[in-house]
DNA sequence: TCTTAAATATGATTTTTGTCATATATTTTT
DNA sequence: AAAAATATATGACAAAAATCATATTTAAGA
């Protein structure tokens, strides 16, 4: 469902969103120990959301990571669709292309309510409220 | 979510179970085409499924793969987890050892109700319930 | 008992995903 | 203007997943 990558980048948003704003901008080496992911890795997954505009990103001395609070209105799906692309979440669970609502296939019949309250949640939900879950003491780290 | 392997040994499985029976086996090559599936492959994943007797299968002239009343009482769980492993279905969407109930990662927090509903569901569908809702014309194929 | 038709076992190859390394461009500080 | 610290771009390498190939075993039928 989440590829390795995607569930990298969502770590190190979640973590820039809290631990990082315009004035305080974070460094990849400053990411990569708190998440768990291998430096050079979540540096070039970070790359990517920040040619996407998920993430705002600073070069030379005092430069580096950082989220500003329209980065922040980025729902989750935003980042896996940047680092997953879309076919995979789209896709029917058998991978059926004749597959659909009125045709449905017999997985697809029996779990595509639930798939698609995953799908929505995931486009609905914004950084900002994840981080917020977490300031709240609804949900936990460490990541 | 599901990894290919699955999808396809679920379609097989399914293709057996709408099409044979212990007096009507049906060879690979009968399976492979009508799923949609390199007959090598498949080939591999009837074996692991045969062993682990999801299905059953014997060999020789007039030999095949089929389905006993019995293998189809098995759940759809059962065939991923002999393709795919446990791990991957019971893990937490971030893939985070520290998460659980009650110390739910943003993520867990947020997907674990559905989460767990298509994984109760995987568990209580039977190959046969699948193959009824086929032949009631609630589902569809073809695969 | 021999031949043939099937599954089985094993492993080689290819493709995709994940990981690492290095050279380049940009910004700040001196 | 030069030096240093950072992200960026590119691509090499490794591991895992998917695909293909081949030799072996088993059962049926002549």
């Amino acid at each position: 469902m989440l590829s390795n990558s995607s569930k990298y980048a969502i770590k190190a948003v979640l973590f820039l969103a809290l631990n990082s704003s315009e004035e305080n901008k974070i460094r990849v080496k400053e990411i990569a120990e708190p998440i768990n992911v291998p430096q050079a890795y979540i540096a070039k997954l970070l790359q990517d959301l920040s040619r996407e505009n998920i993430i705002s990103s600073l070069r030379g001395p005092k430069g580096g990571f950082y989220l500003t609070n329209e980065n922040k209105n980025n729902s989750i799906l935003n980042i896996i669709v940047v680092i997953d692309g879309d076919k995979k979440l789209k896709a029917c669970m058998l991978s059926l292309d004749k597959c659909n609502e009125t045709n449905p296939c017999p997985l697809h019949d029996m779990l595509n309510n639930s798939r698609d309250e995953i799908l929505k949640k995931l486009k609905h939900k914004t950084i900002k409220d994840l981080a917020l879950s977490v300031k709240l003491g609804k949900s936990f780290l460490p990541l």
